[in-house]
DNA sequence: CGACGGGACGC
DNA sequence: CGACGGGACGC
């Protein structure tokens, strides 16, 4: 039945996550076990022996969960005796099974990655974003040959797969970061690169701005923002200064009632400097507007807080009655900073302790989270979805699409309230559009259709979509 | 040198 | 009404 989509356990799935050992004879599958279960959550062990004696052959596979913990565990572990008196085991990320090469994967091959970066990015911009992952041995960023632009694409060399694989599994999925196809087979491993001398630490926070689409836009006043009038639960929170949705959360979350906070991601994942804000009530959001609207937040930024059109609730004279009584409470907060459970967070800015909000609010009886599809799963079906009145962000268009099982890949159309759900198997497309059509997530209205197909420009292949 | 088993979905 | 993304390195 042509490739029939498989949840299996056994591939090499995700990839890296096995590991190929040669160890002496007399190693089990219970010591591998022992020794190997400190790196993370093993899913098989496998010791390979004669079909007739049952002795070990001597090789054994261990699959983790994770590439990230399949790695860690091969640098710690090869070398070492599992055994005092036995060899020292060798320890490598297996071939894949479909490869069908019996060579040894070399570390060369597991820790160099190929990143989507903004174009604004340098290669100083590449670094402080993936070293976070592990000791980097350079950055590149690639550019036109000619005119120097950056193209976009940047590759970051780790000294250990372990920390390539972790960026990989880590980083902001928008970077689609992969392991980089190693470069043209040149069996001269030079690393003889000592030249130029740290400047690694950083001075300051303030030296870069990692938003340069806003250093030129700070003329616009609160005063003519067309319909600062309306009156609604939602809000746009506008900052220049890179501060985190977890910060803006906890911020607004001061005012009772917030039931959202999403800071906006352009196209690549990176924070626009816009969030969005819905509180359960009209008060709660008048007050927060009033309060937050030109707050500086951390000091020097102020941030700006506008209401923005929801669809839903105008100038309503309830909202007034809800704002006296949330106002109410807010006195009772300001005056005992003690009550508000103030603590330091890791920026140092003063933050509330606060629960976890749930990320996705609706009134839809969801399915439980599944695992999304293999990424290079084939598209049994697409889901057109039409947002009002401006998408959701992706992380939530995932969790919920995905609950309906075969979801591969979320697609927002930029600059458009639509987007297009790619799905494994037309079941799951058929249930989610069953379930999600009409339907309210977060304050968003959806329509969720089938997609038509992609304009065919040529009579060729078909199109990877 | 040192490379690929076992088990059996679920309405 | 509201429609279609995307990737490779001067050695």
């Amino acid at each position: 039945m042509e490739d029939a989509f498989r949840p299996s356990t056994d591939l090499d799935d995700p990839p890296n996550s096995r590991l190929f050992l040669v160890t002496s004879k007399s190693i089990t599958e219970e010591i591998i076990r022992e020794q190997f279960a400190t790196f993370g959550e093993i899913q098989d062990v496998w010791v390979v022996k004669d079909k007739q004696t049952k002795e070990s052959k001597g090789v054994s596979f261990v699959k983790f969960a994770k590439s990230s913990e399949a790695c860690a565990a091969m640098e710690e572990m090869h070398g070492k005796c599992l055994v005092e008196g036995t060899k020292p085991i060798k320890v490598f990320i297996a071939q894949a099974r479909s490869s069908g090469s019996h060579r040894d994967v070399e570390d060369e091959e597991l820790t160099r990655i190929f990143v989507m970066i903004p174009k604004t990015f340098t290669e100083d911009d590449l670094k402080d974003t993936f070293k976070t992952y592990g000791d980097i041995e350079y950055c590149i960023v690639v550019k036109n040959k000619s005119t120097g632009e950056s193209k976009g694409l940047g590759y970051v060399r780790y000294h250990k797969p372990s920390h390539a694989a972790t960026a990989i599994e880590n980083c902001d999925k928008t970077y689609r970061a992969i392991l980089a196809e190693p470069r043209n087979k040149t069996p001269a491993p030079d690393n003889e690169y000592f030249s130029a001398p740290r400047t690694d630490h950083v001075m300051g926070d303030q030296g870069m701005n990692p938003y340069p689409q806003f250093a030129d836009s700070g003329n616009y006043t609160r005063g003519d923002l067309r319909g600062t009038d309306i009156i609604t639960r939602c809000l746009m929170v506008s900052t220049r200064a890179s501060i985190t949705q977890e910060q803006v959360y906890s911020l607004f979350d001061l005012v009772p009632g917030l039931d959202y906070c999403e800071m906006q991601q352009d196209s690549y994942g990176f924070s626009t400097g816009n969030a969005m804000i819905r509180y359960n009530n009209l008060g709660s959001a008048v007050y927060a507007k009033n309060k937050l609207d030109g707050f500086e937040y951390p000091p020097g930024n102020r941030l700006v807080v506008a209401h923005i059109d929801d669809g839903e609730d105008r100038r309503s004279p309830l909202g007034r009655m809800a704002m006296q009584l949330v106002a109410a409470q807010m006195m009772s907060i300001v005056c005992n900073p003690g009550a508000a459970q103030l603590r330091k967070t890791s920026t140092g800015y003063p933050s509330p302790a606060v629960p976890q909000m749930p990320r996705v609010q609706t009134d839809v009886a969801l399915p439980p989270l599944q695992k999304l599809a293999p990424s290079d799963s084939r598209v049994k079906e697409r889901l057109f979805v039409v947002f009002k009145p401006v998408p959701l962000p992706m992380d939530v268009l995932e969790d919920v699409f995905c609950r309906f099982g075969s979801l591969i890949e979320v697609f927002l159309v930029p600059g458009r309230n639509v987007g297009y759900m790619k799905y494994a198997e037309r079941k799951s497309a058929d249930d989610a559009m069953a379930s999600l059509h009409g339907q309210t997530i977060n304050g968003i209205k959806m329509k969720v259709m089938l997609a038509d197909p992609p304009k065919e420009e040529s009579h060729k292949r078909q199109r990877t979509y």
